[in-house]
DNA sequence: GTGGTCTAGACCACT
DNA sequence: GTGGTCTAGACCACC
């Protein structure tokens, strides 16, 4: 059951299913908790866990395979490619959350709020995700 | 020309135009820089600046109407709702910010990137996109 | 009915469908044939006319939208990606050639044919496939 | 190990590892380098040469057998048939290339590529693989 | 068992 | 009109 994939569909998302399944897989791999080699759930099994068309999982995998995170192995379950440079440092893994820390800036700019009140906020945001 | 509505659009965004509108035009009135009253550019003239249907800015138009946040006058320009409160607070406007940062904390979780680091990288974007 | 886009499909051909019109596409940026900016059949008219399933061009498209060939414009028509820089020289179309080739060099040294031999035969197969 | 079969897996080829024996067998005794009568490698040897699963060898055989070139022998290796007229004329060993050639064909004319820079390419190129 | 390709057809979002 | 997402389900190729 609990083979560690530990995906979870956010229904209420508005991206779609594959989308976030990429996004899932593609941090998974650069944090390093998926490594080079390994084999991921195949296409049958998650569409099944997930109660999705098989296709929608295919669709993601093969997004993966194209990006070169993933590679493909005729008949045998895929993996995560080999030459993938996996646990990315924790330096570059932060650029990753860039894009995103962006946009909530551009936001707070146009929403003219100061940076103490954002940061402020973010910290709270960060200790409710994470009460470690 | 510059007639104080500052709107660009984000062509490589991943959302629509009439939602970028929406959006900032929502953050705008919200932070009191366009106050109950106000006229808004015609969706002619605002189609025409960006290049543009005419039916997508006409579309957030009605939307920002429906939301309460515009009003419409036969014949006349559309203006910022009288009975809109303007210029909320700076803890409401906050709650704005919100969705966007929830989203890169989740980002960040996944990414298995700490609290201290991430709050890091967002105190330098903000510094960047407002030097003062 | 003639657009000039040109594409037929290989029924006995091995690869996908899909696959046999990325590559056309492909070939035919690279050469020139179509440029930066110029716009696509659309799926449904592609589809039709070649009398397979929408979802099979919509693939091919969104292989070639990854790949930066193509670029997508949210209600409009796909169009060659305006970065991309097309009617690549000769010099880097030959290139392009390179894989099928060594191929071919490589079945000819395992079938102890000459060098002589090989390309007489190859030159006879160009000259029927254009016979200008 | 060296037993003069002297085949290797193009792991990163679309054709699948059957179909690369196959042909590799074919070519091999076309040209006359197995000769009727010869041994060749035990499914199980040549499969644990190429870390891939029996039944992939076996499968390749057994088309082999199913065009006369192979022939089974209760109990012992399998060899190349008897009756199997080997080391085909150069001619006819032409004909075998033939399909690669007209493929590359067809991809020098859709990328508009002269008669003259496509056989200079083939040309170098066979140079390359067979420098003598 | 694995993944891949394709069809038929619904429904959605955007311009 | 445009493309995108998803489901249902058939059939194929490979290991």
């Amino acid at each position: 059951m609990d083979d560690g994939f530990d995906f979870h569909l956010h229904t209420g998302s508005a991206d779609p299913i594959y989308r976030q399944l990429v996004d899932h897989v593609r941090r998974r791999v650069a944090s390093g908790q998926i490594r080079a080699g390994d084999e991921i759930p195949s296409v049958r099994d998650l569409a099944q866990r997930l109660a999705v068309h098989p296709m929608t999982i295919s669709k993601a995998y093969s997004l993966l395979e194209a990006e070169g995170v993933l590679e493909r192995r005729r008949g045998l379950p895929m993996r995560v490619a080999a030459q993938h440079r996996d646990a990315q440092p924790a330096a570059d893994r932060l650029q990753l959350l860039r894009p995103t820390l962006e946009r909530a800036a551009a936001e707070a700019r146009q929403l003219q709020l100061g940076k103490a009140a954002a940061l402020r906020l973010f910290g709270s945001i960060l200790d409710e995700s994470d009460p470690s």
